[in-house]
RNA sequence: GUCCCCGUAGCCCAAUUGGAUAGAGCGCUGGCCUCCGAAGCCAGAGGUUGCAGGUUCGAAUCCUGCCGGGGACGCCA
């Protein structure tokens, strides 16, 4: 069954990439050539084109046409494509068969777990570092896009059926602990006999009035400095504190986690802390082998390439002059315990795009200090901001961070609103639900639908719009289907037993052959959302395959349909429905609901 | 000052990385509910892709130089 779905169902788009470019190399006697199969710019020209003849008779020293003709007349694609095409310069154009997309989509159908699509051959044990809140702090807005970005890119890299390793390097060994311990200590001294005592309500307050008496009170700031060294040097009344604070911010966060339905839990942290008692061994190898060298009091490692304002070599830091380490020494602690513990073959770090420089440092020095043997990859996949109607990060009025707690509330108090007024017949616990469903989801989907690497400006009225790239316009075409099923069922139409039994289909209708060919492009879509970890072509692909799931809703009744079209509308309906549900709710985990 | 990212329709964004006549949405104009959910659909107007050169069959994409915005650049993460 495995191999048969892994033979077959390859995207068609690889499977004309290979079978052109066989024939590419044939006809050249150039060896392998691509072929460059993309989907059609336009309708008019086919489905899908090969750009690669162009290439190949630049190469050649020949004309592009009289090579297409030649190419064209040695292809194979009968059991795929109408006759090809060539136009232009020497495009070859590429229509479906309906007799493909039908066999296509029954296999498709049979395919319930996986909808068709083949996981990888050559699986790989991936580590995705991303989230990281700060410890002792609410997480806020700035944390949205690594939590989520890196959330999608392990479902899908999981679907795909690679070893997803997800690690949340939480910040939980800072100096600012020695100074929360401090106050704790002076503000709650029962939590010294009974640690389970501690409840922060507010740990944003926490934090500011620790904060406050550091900055007012010189004796209090030199008890934090101590409470610092006494928990770097693993005093146990000092770590016992510090893991119940630990802990209490935890409890903060998991509900964050839980109601964006990002699958974190305290099995994948490995914080600041885990690292602390590597680093001074990694300070020491890297001196050992030369690569770290003193410099102002500091040990800096200085990778080549790397230049400062004064055009001077640029150090990147592993240890302070008063002996402290930093970010990067446990980055590279982490790099190191990642490849040869982990044995990830791939580490993802999900940041944002001003740490660019810091990552390559990081990857330069971990390649220095040969940690990083061939066949492991390292990536850092960053992001633009978040940004307010006023085009600057986006801030409270007061000039704060916007709590993500806070933002998710605000999102499903308005979704709610509008589901109250669309739908004020429905249960209140449903209705609770939709609300939650559609204001977070269109939080999450915002986001991924931006594209990753660039700002974007965050708004409410325009992530809840029902029309629009929106989470709520796709939820809705989902609950559209869901809502013909619950039809059928009154007018004693059976859809499981229509569909069950479906060995052939009849498409005609434009729309239809239009929704069924978007319909097997899926895998497509995940392969190259996945290559770039770019969940936006994710929801771009979604929102057209919604938006021609309305052209087909209205152009062509489902129900009413005769018996020799109903089945095959049914089926369209429910892969686009199963679709739609695979793709907001397994790969960017955003819900779908029955009722909306 | 050096380096990195960005500049696309009135607004907000795409363009699968060098492919054909640059696409969606919002907003604007007009049409569609006796019909499976109108939170919807259909049609239309709207562009010298910041500017100037260059590379080639072909450039929003690559190269050079300007202009404008953001960011990074020795003991934060």
């Amino acid at each position: 069954m495995d191999d048969r779905v892994n033979i077959t169902m390859k995207p068609v788009i690889d499977i004309l990439e290979e079978r052109i470019s066989l024939a590419l190399a044939d006809v050249t006697g150039l060896g392998p050539l691509p072929a460059l199969v993309k989907p059609a710019t336009d309708a008019k020209f086919g489905d899908y084109q090969a750009n690669g003849v162009m290439a190949a008779a630049k190469k050649l020293k020949t004309n592009p046409r009289a090579l297409a003709e030649k190419l064209v007349a040695q292809l194979k694609l009968d059991d795929i494509c109408m006759p090809p095409e060539i136009a232009g310069p020497g495009f070859i154009n590429l229509r479906l068969k309906t007799d493909f997309l039908t066999g296509n989509l029954l296999e498709i159908n049979a395919d319930t777990a996986h909808l068709g699509i083949s996981r990888t051959e050559n699986p790989k044990t991936i580590v995705v570092d991303f989230s990281c809140p700060n410890i002792a702090k609410q997480m806020h807005v700035g944390h949205l896009r690594s939590t989520i970005i890196g959330d999608s890119i392990c479902r899908i890299l999981d679907f795909q059926g690679h070893k997803v390793i997800r690690q949340n390097h939480i910040g939980d060994w800072g100096t600012q602990f020695g100074m929360l311990i401090a106050y704790l200590k002076q503000a709650n001294p029962e939590v010294i006999e009974d640690p389970d005592s501690i409840h922060i309500a507010d740990l944003e307050q926490f934090y500011k009035n620790a904060k406050a008496r550091c900055d007012a009170n010189e004796d209090f700031a030199v008890l934090s400095r101590q409470e610092v060294v006494a928990l770097h040097a693993g005093n146990k009344e000092t770590l016992n504190v510090w893991r119940h604070i630990v802990d209490e911010s935890r409890s903060h966060y998991q509900p964050v986690y839980d109601i964006l339905d990002v699958n974190l839990h305290q099995a994948n942290e490995r914080g600041e802390s885990f690292y602390a008692d590597r680093l001074s061994g990694i300070v020491e190898e890297l001196k050992q082998k030369g690569i770290a060298v003193e410099s102002d009091g500091a040990t800096c490692v200085f990778p080549e390439g790397f230049t400062n304002k004064q055009g001077e070599p640029l150090p990147f830091i592993i240890q302070k002059s008063d002996g402290a380490f930093l970010y990067a020494t446990t980055d590279l602690a982490a790099i190191k315990y990642r490849i040869d513990e982990l044995k990830a073959d791939k580490i993802i770090y999900v940041t944002d795009a001003r740490q660019k420089l810091h990552f390559e440092m990081l990857f330069a020095t971990a390649r220095l200090a040969g940690w990083v043997h061939a066949g492991v990859e390292l990536v850092h996949v960053a992001f633009g901001t978040v940004l307010g109607e006023n085009n600057r990060p986006l801030k409270t009025r007061s000039g704060e961070n916007v709590k993500l707690k806070e933002l998710l509330d605000e999102a499903i108090q308005r979704a709610r609103a509008v589901v109250e007024e669309k739908n004020p017949e429905l249960a209140e616990a449903k209705k609770e639900r939709i609300a939650e469903a559609v204001g977070v989801g269109a939080v999450k989907y915002a986001d991924y639908s931006n594209n990753r690497t660039s700002d974007y400006v965050f708004s409410f009225d325009k992530m809840l719009a029902m029309d629009g790239n929106t989470a709520p316009y796709m939820q809705y075409a989902y609950a559209r289907v869901k809502s013909i099923e619950r039809k059928a069922a009154k007018k004693d139409v059976d859809v499981e037993s229509e569909l069950a039994g479906i060995t052939d289909l009849n498409l005609s209708e434009p729309a239809e052959l239009d929704l069924a060919k978007h319909l097997i492009r899926y895998g497509e879509i995940i392969e190259s959302a996945f290559a770039d970890c770019r969940p936006n072509y994710l929801t771009q692909y979604l929102y057209e395959l919604a938006q021609k799931f309305s052209a087909f809703y209205n152009a062509c009744p489902v129900l009413a349909a005769d018996k020799a079209t109903r089945p095959t509308r049914l089926l369209l309906c429910d892969l686009t429905a199963r679709t739609i549900r695979h793709g907001l709710s397994e790969l960017l985990g955003i819900r779908v609901v029955e009722q909306m």
